[in-house]
DNA sequence: CAGCAACAAAAGTGA
DNA sequence: TTTGTTGCTG
């Protein structure tokens, strides 16, 4: 059984338990995705069919480098088990089963459109001067979902509990619903909701899933919410094969409605379960786990857990502390030069970690000006620059005739000389009656207009007519081919000067290799599958993997990798912890475990810093250094 | 309607 | 400090 022979025997026992509800807890470094991985080459070993095997993740990365892993381990057997993310799951129960029970079809919104929607429906209202950030009501939206609140019941129970301003929201709940169907989309909270709807809707449907899986396993069980947790129940519920993996430690999600009950409940909810605690840790040195040891134990909500390694020794952890952000990174920089030319460290064995997107502007200029290479995964990431959102809109659109939201996006671009007005009259005009406003555009002469937009609104509707008539005998890589060149976009960005613009032609040029490589990877697959796998998966696995780059990141984004040298910057009270977690114990023991995830990234030499002032909007303000710091066991003496 | 300037807002984390 | 929006002018 060679299955077995490199684990230790927790892990052993983890793997070998299939039969009834198990429990994980699995502390940072300590192998949980090898035990994951394992246990489903395992199941497989004992017979298994692999497509009754599911496994769910929460990120992209987690779910391919598992894929990976299990047919490392498993052989070809491995292709064919479940395994993807909750969302990704969701997503594709529902296009299964729609168009079994007559649904209609959709596509996946990301943020921007459902900002977007919100936007106007509040425009529309003209609330716009009584109503504070859209972003704040989608928050609130979102909660809803989670908790599977429609509008009504959301609405229903803000009153009941008598809070006036969600009774507000639930308004703004409902119309952004309807917006968001009649644009033929689903956001994110939707394909969880709509898959658990599904499921008790439709008994039979329910029937044939929980009868298709005899083994389900959740990674990072410790995140997830309402939804996800009926997931779950649902499907495993009669054969309570069900193996859940988290470390209540490593929650950092609850602000998007993660529930870390989920994981200090799953005794209750499974009665009989197995609970087996992962403590030795594989990933880091003593010294790293001492440093992240020391600071998690001020958490009181947590189960009692020691991590431990066989290491007994390591590089001292570093903090040192900077007059301005600017010399933070300047030593960040040289530190890592440091690295690379004296210890051999590859760029890419280097990783720096900050709390919030907005630090990442600096560090970048400095990684320039050293010529060191680095990469930034999420904030502004490939899917959500502007060129490519367009060409995204005219294939939303292509797929999707009556999505207004997208065709308002790509109306103008490249601009066409249609403005404000024009647009106004055609909304109106549509709005009455009650058509899409692309469907409007088969018949411009009989509009209201300029005889210019009526030409420029024609030609429009003719060039999109004609992509979609080629839709059928060409591929989705040639339709937007088609729609580069044909819609003038490739000339409008050749007629901007400088540098950016050449590289926008790059990322078209980039986008137009992703859909190539998507149609080699999905022979059946057409655009809106394409469209919807951008909606679901991050351009970190695509665009990662070429040149050996220092990875700049969140710390959110940080969870469940590793790397040798890791940085934290920023160690400021304010920052990390963030200033609105320090009046509330909860979000202070969150921040906590947001730093603790970062410490325990590192597997060899962890530096923190942090500067004695920061400038915010353009004006300084002096910062002092983290709680967590001394919390950790660095003494504090000196400030400014 | 487009280009420019003055002005206001922004930055907490993400599938 | 940087980015987006508004309102004016050609």
């Amino acid at each position: 059984m060679e299955l077995l022979e490199n684990l230790n025997p927790r892990q052993k026992e983890a793997v070998l338990h299939t039969e009834g509800p198990l429990l994980i807890i699995a502390g940072a470094g300590t192998g949980k995705t090898r035990v994951i991985t394992h246990k489903i080459a395992h199941i497989i070993s004992l017979g298994a069919r692999p497509d009754s095997i599911l496994g769910l993740t929460f990120t992209n990365k987690a779910s391919d480098e598992m894929k990976k892993r299990v047919i490392d381990l498993a052989g070809i057997s491995g292709f064919r088990i479940w395994l993807s993310t909750f969302h990704s799951f969701a997503l594709r129960i529902l296009k299964n089963e729609y168009p079994k029970i007559g649904r209609a079809p959709f596509t996946v919104f990301d943020e921007d459109e459902q900002l977007a929607i919100l936007k106007e429906i509040i425009k529309k209202l003209g609330w716009e001067k009584n109503i504070p950030a859209p972003r704040m009501i989608l928050h609130y939206i979102e909660r809803a979902k989670d908790q599977l609140l429609d509008p009504d019941s959301f609405k229903y129970h803000s009153h009941a509990i008598g809070d006036l301003y969600r009774e507000e929201v639930s308004k703004l709940y409902y119309l952004y619903q309807e917006e968001l169907r009649r644009n033929g989309g689903m956001d994110f909270g939707d394909l969880l909701l709509e898959t658990v709807n599904l499921f008790n809707q439709n008994p039979e449907i329910l029937k044939k899933y929980e009868e298709l899986f005899d083994y389900i396993l959740v990674d990072e069980y410790q995140d997830t919410n309402f939804a996800q947790y009926l997931i779950l129940k649902l499907l495993g519920k009669n054969k309570r094969k069900v193996t859940v993996v988290g470390d209540e430690d490593q929650s950092i999600y609850s602000w998007r409605g993660a529930r870390v009950e989920n994981i200090l409940n799953f005794e209750n909810d499974w009665p009989d379960c197995r609970v087996i605690k992962l403590e030795e840790n594989y990933r880091s040195t003593h010294k790293i786990l001492e440093c992240s040891g020391n600071l998690i134990r001020n958490n009181r909500h947590r189960r009692a857990k020691e991590l431990w390694t066989k290491d007994s020794g390591g590089e001292p952890v570093i903090y040192r502390v900077f007059p301005a952000c600017r010399d933070e990174a300047r030593s960040v920089c040289s530190e890592i030069l440091h690295l690379i030319d004296d210890e051999n460290y590859g760029a890419g064995e280097i990783a720096v970690f900050y709390r919030t997107n907005a630090q990442s502007r600096i560090l970048e200029e400095r990684m320039r000006e050293f010529n060191i290479n680095y990469r930034i995964v999420g904030s502004v990431s490939f899917y959500e620059r502007k060129e490519i959102k367009d060409l995204l809109a005219y294939l939303h659109l292509l797929v999707n005739p009556a999505d207004d939201l997208h065709l308002k996006r790509v109306l103008n671009v490249p601009p066409r000389g249609l403005g404000k007005q024009t647009l106004k009259k055609l909304e109106d005009e549509a709005g009455k009656r009650n058509i899409p406003i692309l469907t409007l555009l088969s018949d411009s002469e009989s509009l209201d207009i300029s005889p210019k937009a009526k030409k420029t609104l024609t030609g429009f509707w003719e060039f999109m007519e004609k992509v979609r008539n080629a839709a059928s005998a060409l591929s989705p890589f040639q339709l937007l081919e088609m729609i580069v060149s044909g819609s003038g976009y490739a000339d409008y960005l050749e007629s901007l000067e400088g540098w950016e613009a050449r590289m926008r032609m790059d990322n078209v040029g980039e986008l137009l290799s992703a859909l190539k490589d998507f149609e080699e990877r999905n022979q059946e697959a057409d655009l809106r599958d394409f469209l919807d796998s951008v909606s679901l998966i991050s351009p970190y696995d695509q665009y990662s993997r070429e040149g050996e780059k220092v990875t700049l990141m969140t710390l959110h984004l940080a969870k469940g990798l590793e790397f040798p040298g890791v940085f934290i910057t920023g160690m400021e009270e304010g920052i990390l912890p963030y200033r609105d977690a320090v009046h509330d114990p909860e979000e202070m023991e969150e921040e906590r475990r947001l730093c603790y995830v970062g410490m325990t990234r590192a597997m060899k030499r962890l530096y923190l810093s942090s500067v004695s002032s920061r400038r915010l909007y353009g004006i300084s303000r002096f910062s002092e250094p983290s709680r967590f710091l001394e919390e950790a066991g660095f003494e504090i003496t000196q400030v400014y």
